[in-house]
DNA sequence: ATAATTGCAAACGGTTTGCATGACC
DNA sequence: GGTCATGCAAACCGTTTGCAATTAT
């Protein structure tokens, strides 16, 4: 684990911001889930399953606005379905998402670093690669495709 | 005008469905807007104006499936947004999407083609360019950014 | 005639909001 | 004590669904 719940809660701290219960566990949760894609409801219920206590879903919602706000989550648009959230401190990764079977692949983004300079060279864009998602089909759909 | 609206009803009408006032005015709406990126309620609001008729927003829904299961039409997922629908047979574009302004630019497939080549060599998924979105800031917002 | 399509209205999933109660500093 | 955060409930947006009435074939 890279990051402690700790870690997170001192920079709320550190930005004036009180230190509440949900809060905590929702920090606890995502410390313990480094390195792993949770959506706000996976957030919600790993607070209920581990910690024992209930919190609102809207304070989940506000709590990870909080810690977007402070720069130490991100969220990355899976399609249709929810947000999933990862801690800003980890190795930034471009997921690959099957339109047939719905798995997805991580690929580290500096892997495609070549894609991206070519993007910014055409037209001057600065590609954000933990932010969306390259549609298409995995290895296994296209060859039985 | 590249595709009329006459072409989209043919279609639909050699598999055997049925050609009602709905249908053919989604088609007509549609083969008008080549080019451009409508939502369903895009395409439900110039059904009213253009037409003068009044369709369900369901049916544009089920006229929407429809047309995608006939191969005619793709959508593209912009972020959390609706959908966003074009006629399959326009060039396939690769939409860069600003996270700070919201612009979006398109770009042709074709000039990322080597890198989506790459992406395969790599790990054997194959990518749809239109079927989502590359977020990150456009040359003016990473600018003054 | 009969099967496909429509309109309506209600539900859905994911997220946001208004507001009164509660708790941190 | 003052303000910030929470819970609750209700609303929100985009989309889907069940079902009865309609319409193309």
């Amino acid at each position: 684990m890279q990051v402690t719940a700790d870690d997170l809660v001192g920079v709320l701290r550190g930005r004036g911001l009180r230190i509440t219960a949900p809060r905590r566990s929702v920090c606890a949760i995502l410390a313990d889930a480094y390195g792993e894609h949770l959506t706000a409801a996976d957030i919600h219920r790993r607070v209920e399953d581990t910690e024992g206590r209930s919190i609102d879903q809207s304070t989940v919602y506000r709590t990870i606005d909080t810690l977007e706000e402070t720069g130490l989550l991100t969220h990355t648009h899976l399609g249709h379905g929810p947000l999933i959230y990862h801690l800003a401190g980890e190795a930034p990764h471009q997921h690959l998402m099957c339109r047939r079977c719905s798995r997805s692949i991580g690929m580290l983004a500096n892997e495609l670093e070549p894609f991206y300079a070519e993007i910014t060279r055409l037209t001057g864009f600065v590609v954000d690669p933990t932010h969306g998602v390259i549609w298409g089909l995995c290895a296994d759909c296209a060859a039985t495709g």
